[in-house]
DNA sequence: GATGAATGAGTCTTCATTCAT
DNA sequence: GATGAATGAAGACTCATTCAT
């Protein structure tokens, strides 16, 4: 087989195993079984465990990014912005979330449960994997308070906060038990965001 | 060294090490030269690894229902939620949770970071700790609600997104960096809790 | 070296030193020395020392079912039997026990040292090696009432008594010190068997 | 408590606990907690662990020679011997053996399972209690060739011999389930040690 | 006499990594 | 490219023995 496509294979087998067992308990052994070839064959293809791990935080990194792809000026869904719906804007943002993570579920496990302190490289990632997250929402903030639409606070914490949302929202919905309604939970969280949680003055 | 003080002693030994290095790359070894005693000696008062882990836990589990206590019906802060200042009550109870946090950051990093799937005894404990935070900051949620504060949402769904917004913001500010001012932060955070993030109609 | 001959191989050098020293004072350590292995190969092959040892077992209830194969209708041997000597059959029967147990020397010094109580699966497979020898030195007492030629007492008790017989002549004769002359042993001791200590009356 | 006192009671307890789980698998703990004593205690009256099993087989050596005391010439036991009744003398004896051994199981369960290779002062025991039961045997198989009861043969071999039947038995009887009538059961076995398994001639 | 906390050498076992075939 | 047997360093855990109190 190809390298580039052996390469592919071995990372996807590894996906799952450490996505349950984690770094430290996954073995050679478990991804070789897995993938139906040898010790000696995924040396070649690899240097060392670590190298797996990092190409699938790699492979992570780019999903990532492309879940959070920034809103170019040409973008249609800057009109609908400009058209005073950031709500709307937002809650697709959210919902479009919800539903990658929902079909990635082991890998954002990954991230969540056991990543930092592996080593060096791994730990590198894992913080553009949050820098690209939080820098993302931060520009959407930053748009909405351009827009008007948001308050001017500290960008930065907001942006933080509403990842600190979705996460445990992902943590608790998605990586355990059977995942609700996907709109409507979409729809309520961003509510929340929005409005917070205090009774709107009728 | 009489036996009590000996294991706390441990336990207090183990956990920065636990907190930094995490459970797996953790040795029995690192731990015994952090107190200066032998192998044998650590063995004495603890059954095994996973026990001395587990201890770590336990104490943290106490130390989140401390922080966590419920409101009983004389408790002076009662009075204040009453008196129509349900913001300021929870303000002080975020303020709260950064005090604490900002002391045990070693603690609150291993919850973070590590912990799930090591052994079930732990699970356990990781999801008591989960259910003692979500389920306080649920009948907050449910209390505001009575009172006619909060609005009328799934108070489950709203306890996990305030929590998911606490840990995001822990996880920032306190086990990486130095923390800023805790006031001040309180007072960011239990604003977009309460408000959201859309500018304020003026 | 492939699999299968690699674990005879162990298996080989490791028995003369559970022999000689017992389970437990033998390490695994030992046994690698012996090989010229290192520690990781023979975990490669076993699963634990016990299993080792185990495999040890099973190898000498093999040689110990073949030693007492029980006599086919077609056996030649039976011929003789029928023939009334069977005082004869009995000879040739501790003969060949004597020869077996002398090449195996430490096989049975395993056996009539140290063995019980290690492990369940280790116990079964000596209750086996106990009841395999006294089953069929029953039958054979057995047949040999049916023949007439033995008196009718509890053939049960009869085997246990001749089996104690035996061991202790192998205990002593051929685990310490030279053994003497087999042909002549064994008439001697079927002799015993077969007429008791008393004098004959002339 | 005085130190004699102290080392039998330490004896006594570590007897059962030897018999039942061997000498390697017995911890010093083990012992301790039976004799409800600390570790220092039993090392102010022991040596070592070795010393302990070493003076375990030095009691059992002394009641072994008590059990096999030999017959003096004054002793009224030799009249009945004399007296043509020597199959009745030696079921009296085993009649006698099964009765002690009956009443001391975890002794003789320690002998016959684990002993011999824990130390040399242990093995000297041992081949002591070996030669003890097989001397005195010995010496009254050679007083039966004097007297015109026993056949002319090896009396070392017929001792071993008659010991093995006598091992034999106790082992199965009274080291694993219930004994049976001691009585009927010495009865028999000295029928066939008198006239062997042959079905006497009509 | 008695205690029991402390020791540390010694064992079993695992697993990432290599290399001759 | 592929194999899988071999490695050996490293880690968890045990337990006979000692000694300050």
């Amino acid at each position: 087989m190809r390298k580039p496509r052996r390469r592919a294979m071995i990372v996807s087998a590894a996906r799952p195993i450490f996505a349950q067992k984690g770094f430290h308990t996954t073995t050679i052994d478990d991804i070789c079984k897995a993938c139906g070839i040898s010790h000696g064959t995924l040396y070649l293809h690899f240097k060392n465990k670590d190298e797996i791990f990092h190409s699938l935080m790699v492979d992570t990194l780019d999903r990532i990014q492309e879940l959070m792809r920034p809103i170019g000026y040409d973008d249609p869904r800057l009109s609908i912005v400009a058209g005073n719906e950031f709500f709307e804007f937002i809650r697709q943002r959210n919902l479009h979330i919800f539903e990658v993570v929902n079909e990635d579920r082991d890998l954002f496990r990954i991230i969540l449960r056991e990543a930092p302190g592996l080593a060096p490289e791994i730990d590198a990632i894992l913080s553009r994997i949050n820098s690209v997250m939080l820098g993302q929402i931060e520009a959407e903030i930053a748009l909405g308070q351009r827009l008007g639409m948001i308050r001017e606070t500290d960008a930065r914490l907001v942006a933080q906060m509403i990842m600190g949302t979705m996460l445990m929202v992902i943590l608790t919905h998605f990586t355990e038990g059977e995942p609700p309604d996907l709109e409507s939970l979409a729809q309520q969280v961003t509510e929340l965001q929005f409005f917070g949680i205090q009774k709107p003055s009728e």
